[in-house]
DNA sequence: ATTATACATCAAAATATTTTGATGCATCAA
DNA sequence: TTGATGCATCAAAATATTTTGATGTATAAT
């Protein structure tokens, strides 16, 4: 078992897989991936409702894993590369930990 | 945007990522981190019915994580580590396509 | 001022996931 | 052969998530 992390991290990190465990949420991540987009943009990407778009933007931005910035009407959001990396040391605490296990109860 | 995945490894890492969306579902995955549990060692280590942790390592099972090998009655689950490595292959994609972007329609 | 655009938010409906308790099926021990 | 253990599976209930359509708010253009 990994050594306990605190709570706040492993929250964070419960946030972020759930940010990723949608179909249309990794859509959404992957148009930001050329930079910043705003909510029309994707509509016309991807054929989503507005209102819908917003909902998944919502629960992206709550496990800060975009930002927005507000420029007239537009809100354009861009992905949080911080919270990427933070993810990726996470799967690589798992990998490296469990590469240096062998087997049960070594 | 990444250049288009087969379908098929897209899917795989949507449902690698769902199973990792559920809190206890990570709890097992943290317990599988030392080696071959079972789950009567579930059970114990972590007071969750015996039926409810079958239905979460089905998730996992079906999402190709765990692998599982039977010794008489019990049924040993272990850690798939090449998935894993997959999810963080995945991950690496994203950081370092969106690391060699700057601002939006650069 | 009025109207249109871009987006957020809300309540209700639709859907999906999770939990529970029961039952079934092997395996093993007595 | 009987009974116990370890686990899978099932249907129903509980709960959570997602979608939809309506409404609200701010900004900007006319």
């Amino acid at each position: 078992m990994l050594k306990e992390s605190s709570k706040v991290e492993k929250e964070n990190i419960s946030k972020l897989m759930v940010s990723f465990s949608d179909p249309f949420r990794l859509e959404i991540i992957d148009l930001m991936l050329d930079g910043e987009v705003c909510v029309c943009d994707i509509m016309k990407l991807t054929n989503l409702s507005q209102s819908r778009i917003s909902y998944h933007i919502k629960i992206l931005k709550e496990a800060g894993l975009i930002s927005d910035r507000q420029e007239g009407r537009w809100v354009y959001y861009s992905l949080n590369k911080q919270s990427l990396f933070l993810i990726k040391e996470w799967i690589t605490s798992l990998t490296d930990y469990s590469s240096n296990r062998k087997r049960c109860c070594e």
